[in-house]
RNA sequence: GCCCGCGUAGCUCAGGGGAUAGAGCAACCGCCUCCUAAGCGGUAGGUCGCAGGUUCGAAUCCUGCCGCGGGCGCCA
């Protein structure tokens, strides 16, 4: 149990003791650290149900607060705050208790669930570039906090490879090069080995499609055309498929792992191919699905609607699947084939309505189960000028630009600073590398997850005050204190009651953990990890200052300090995981 | 038009109905004979968009207005 939920139990045992709830008891940090470290809100919010002065209330608590042994004083001040500040000795014995767990004091769930999460969205037909950012990011800084935790964690970049986008590329190839085989009905095989189509065609030939489409209906007509036909397994175009898929999916890979992402299931709207039709009949038959201006559609609007939901179109006039129908399908297959409890969808707030559909579809349809599905929205990335993040020159900027640049940074920083001058250039390449990567994420991260925010690339160039770096820096400062630890023989020890202001706030801190994970995972907000892994280190730079290791005199101190490091270290380096960030060894 | 989100220091953003609204950047002033200065300390900077309301208490909840962004049947 952590510190806090065993603060709270106390607090709120002494409120049921008075006849209250004791959900009253929780108790926060002080939001007056020079009043006191803990405080309980309780009483003022107990006064009106009871029809007593919130002081009076506070005072009884704080009576029978007194026999606690660990608290070094429990106060009431103001309306009714009950201010509680623990013993030295009771905050040695948390971290140490801390210090020999395993699980840096975060209990795992008692009833584990699989849970899905859908995160990053790639499109097949286009390379993945800022927009994906986000989704990416958070999306797996979700998936480490809910593995952490305790629960079954099933990742799904769940690619877009099966919808118009694929039909558009199809038919402005087939404009392009007639002549292939592909697309030669009479053709019988064997296609090429070799893919016809680069990563760089297929970049430039996605936007251009797309473009032509707006412009020219016939066009536009002929890729909803070549998508059904793809979608029925036309051979040519599946073969065709299959080359820019794999070619795409190398690409994606690629920036996953610049990333440092991976995922359990690579599936994409193609894994549900096959449960399309079936998925339909079932639908038709049941009387969900209807015909409407020749479409097939299901009617998700309900009574209490504030504004008007459109139907989910299943099938498209012309005889099309779109992404809404292999959204459904795949709600059917994670909960029947994958026996998930939970998913989570995290993509862009502008989705919101598809997903008001596509959830309200899946219940009508029964094909749920008691999964639960939940839209982790996220606002949109804009520049510097407050619009979506562009290149000079309009266009967007690709995924491996991104990282090349903030690699580039951070080595400018290495070479400016003359860091690592002796190190051997692949680990001065792989450090510049994590440190790049942790600049981009923890500039995504800190953020709260719901509204907009502005991507600057100036800001990832400094490397100092809040950033990645900053807080890999602090833990980099604790691997080489604890070596230089190691060379001089000096061996951890018990943790003493701090005496010091910078040792009692790290301790503070660092009992503080269990809390910023669970209000992370509770709100599915990574940025609440961020915030406080970003505080972690604070108080420890502070610490570091103020209390130097390897010259304390003390033994006893210097092994409780040393103590209290690599419980520090061990926490950030947590924190930082669970953040998708990596630290160096030395930077 | 309807719906959703946002509006907090010059800039970028935190802020869990509670006490005196916090960080970072930028500005200015300090700290490296000392475990990594990608660090630490200090100064300055605020009508929390505006107006009402609920509450003992509102940046936080409700209503209206203003501003910005986004969404609104055959794209993803």
């Amino acid at each position: 149990m952590s510190l806090i939920s065993h603060l709270s139990a106390l607090v709120g045992a002494t409120f049921a003791d008075l006849g209250l709830d004791p959900s009253l008891g929780a108790v926060v940090p002080s939001n007056r650290p020079e009043l006191a470290q803990f405080q309980c809100n309780g009483a003022m919010a107990a006064a009106k149900a009871v029809g007593r002065p919130p002081r009076e209330i506070a005072e009884d608590v704080a009576r029978a607060l007194d026999m606690a042994t660990d608290l070094k004083s429990v106060d009431v001040a103001g309306p009714g705050f009950i201010n509680l500040t623990l013993t030295d000795e009771a905050l040695a014995a948390w971290a140490q208790s801390m210090a020999d767990a395993d699980r840096l004091g975060v209990d795992p769930v008692e009833e584990p669930l699989t849970v899905v999460v859908d995160y990053a969205g790639p499109n097949v037909a286009k390379a993945m570039h800022v927009g994906h950012l986000r989704a990416t990011i958070i999306g797996d800084s979700l998936a480490r906090l809910f593995d952490f935790v305790g629960h079954k964690v099933i990742r799904d970049p769940h690619f877009g490879d099966w919808g118009l986008q694929m039909g558009l590329v199809i038919a402005e190839l087939e404009r392009r090069h007639p002549d292939w085989p592909y697309f030669d009905p009479d053709f019988t095989g064997p296609y090429p080995e070799e893919s016809p189509v680069t990563l760089d065609d297929l970049q430039e030939i996605y936007p251009v499609a797309s473009a032509r489409a707006k412009e020219d209906a016939e066009f536009a007509e002929a890729a909803r055309r070549a998508t059904v036909e793809l979608q029925r397994k036309r051979p040519g175009y599946l073969a065709l498929w299959q080359h820019m898929r794999a070619v795409s999916m190398e690409d994606q890979r690629a920036n996953f792992s610049d990333l440092g992402v991976d995922f359990d299931i690579w599936h994409g709207e193609s894994d549900v191919a096959d449960m399309l039709e079936p998925l339909v009949e079932r639908l038709r038959e049941s009387g969900v699905a209807e015909e409407s201006e020749g479409a097939l559609i299901v009617r998700v609007d309900e009574p209490g609607d504030k504004k008007e939901i459109p139907p989910l179109i299943l099938v498209n006039r012309a005889g099309g699947y779109l992404y809404s129908t292999t959204d459904v399908a795949t709600i059917w297959y994670r909960s029947e084939q994958l026996g998930a409890d939970l998913a989570l969808y995290v993509v862009d707030a502008r989705q919101a309505d598809h997903f008001t559909q596509v959830f309200r579809a899946a219940r009508r349809a029964s094909v749920a189960g008691n999964m639960q599905m939940e839209h982790i929205a996220f606002g949109t990335m804009n520049g510097p000028d407050g619009k979506p993040f562009k290149t000079r020159e309009g266009g967007v900027v690709s995924l491996r630009d991104l990282i090349e640049m903030v690699e580039k940074a951070a080595m400018a920083r290495l070479d400016e600073a003359q860091i690592a001058t002796d190190y051997p250039p692949e680990e001065r390449q792989r450090i510049a590398h994590q440190v790049g990567i942790a600049a981009l994420k923890f500039g995504d991260l800190h953020a709260n997850r719901t509204s907009d925010y502005v991507f600057d690339l100036d800001r990832f160039s400094s490397f100092e005050g809040k950033t990645g770096p900053y807080l890999q820096y602090a833990a980099v400062r604790i691997r080489s204190l604890l070596r230089k630890a190691q060379e001089r023989d000096l061996a951890e020890g018990a943790v003493l009651p701090p005496q010091v202001e910078a040792e009692r706030n790290l301790v503070l801190e660092l009992l503080q953990f269990p809390e910023a994970v669970w209000r992370a995972v509770d709100t599915r907000c990574p940025h609440h990890l961020a915030e406080y892994a970003y505080g972690l280190a604070g108080v420890f730079n502070r610490f570091y200052d103020a209390c130097h290791v390897l010259s304390e005199p003390d033994a006893d101190r210097q092994a409780s300090w040393l103590t209290l490091c690599r419980l520090t270290l061990d926490t950030l380096v947590r924190s930082l995981y669970l953040l998708g960030i990596e630290v160096p060894e030395r930077m």
